[in-house]
DNA sequence: GTTCCACCGGAAACGGGGGAAC
DNA sequence: GTTCCCCCGTTTCCGGTGGAAC
């Protein structure tokens, strides 16, 4: 059934795009200027989950270093590289200047020293989930860099201007500012189509289960992605060359769930038992959920720790928090 | 209106861990 | 081997907030 499993992941870059020409026309020009040798203008790309942002900014990107030959890119997730240092060190790892780096030893100013000295040739940073960043002042590190150009992409754009302060604000409130809507219906359907034609045996799936998957995934291209791969690999476990209507809705569920899933994995022990905490008790107040955390472990983290870890899971939107004082409660999203 | 109490979250301090320098 | 340096997760401290009880 599968053919080519990596089509079938999120993260993966087509050779085109669909649906998002005007998009790219807007990010090319935003960068035109390092065809010249000079660097582009700094872009904000902002819009809902799974509406093609990263996809994008990585396509467009890469086309540009195609046309120009010589230039670096480098993308950095902040939901994952969220301190100042670790951004840092990710834009020195696209130079191929961070091999010596060490994470506890090497201070933050080295870092910023090896940046200032870069004089190579033109350097993309794409800096996705930017509204995570602990500390934004590393976006003034980075402009202040001579030839390095940013793509900025945050879901909620007013998220990241409140975190800056006037000065960063004021250079970033003038960047090349794009804008992406949630995908229709039909062009969901058409990006499946894509994806089941490049990594599926041929009629492997209709139009009509197409339909069904990008009605489930709500303007989401990520989650549709997601369904349709859950589904090609549900058909192919009961060995049947064709994904029904029944597959695709026993595949809805999981599909949904693969995002929140990963970021789960991704937690310390101490942080999914909370998790398991609330999963099991359901609707909890924080004085009976931290009570709860103590009885499954031997060695309890702090309530403010918990705290920290809730805000972690409210930020992920994992969890959500009601009512103030001691009338709070936390419970599942 | 006042007091009490549970809770929140910022700020600073602490300490583990790992590499560098000697 | 020891000391120093630095990041980062955690803890401690504490002021602020808002609902409940009186």
């Amino acid at each position: 059934m599968i053919t080519d499993a990596r089509v079938l992941q999120a993260e993966f870059s087509p050779k085109e795009v669909e649906h998002r020409d005007q998009e790219v026309d807007v990010l090319s020009s935003a960068l035109e200027p390092i065809v010249a040798g000079q660097p582009g203008e700094t872009a904000l790309i902002f819009g809902p989950s799974g509406a093609g942002k990263t996809c994008i900014a990585q396509f467009t990107v890469g086309r540009l270093q195609e046309a120009v030959g010589e230039m670096n890119q480098q993308y950095v997730n902040c939901w994952q590289d969220y301190t100042r240092f670790r951004v840092l060190y990710r834009v020195l790892e696209g130079i191929g200047r961070a091999a010596d780096v060490h994470r506890q030893s090497t201070p933050r100013d080295e870092l910023l020293e090896r940046l200032r000295k870069y004089d190579g040739p033109q350097y993309v940073v794409i800096l996705d989930e930017v509204d995570q960043l602990e500390d934004p002042r590393v976006l003034y590190d980075l402009y202040r860099m001579s030839n390095i150009s940013m793509v900025l992409i945050t879901n909620r754009e007013e998220e990241l201007f409140a975190q800056m302060d006037e000065r960063l604000s004021s250079r970033f409130g003038s960047s090349v500012r794009i804008q992406f809507e949630r995908y229709t219906l039909d062009e969901l359907v058409s990006i499946l189509s894509a994806r089941a034609r490049w990594g599926l045996v041929a009629d492997a799936v209709g139009r009509q289960e197409l339909a069904l998957i990008g009605d489930a995934a709500a303007g989401d291209a990520r989650v549709a992605i997601g369904i349709l791969r859950n589904a090609a690999h549900r058909a192919s476990r009961e060995g049947v060359d064709e994904i029904s209507v029944d597959v695709v809705h026993q595949s809805i569920p999981d599909g949904k769930d693969e995002v929140r899933q990963k970021t789960i994995e991704q937690f310390t022990e101490h942080q999914q038992i909370l998790y398991n905490v609330l999963v099991d008790a359901g609707e909890t107040q924080p004085g009976e959920l931290y009570d709860l955390y103590c009885e499954r472990v031997d060695d309890p983290k702090t309530r403010r720790t918990i705290r920290n870890y809730l805000s972690k899971m409210d930020h992920y939107k994992l969890v959500v928090s009601d009512g103030n004082g001691r009338n709070r409660t936390y419970r599942l999203r």
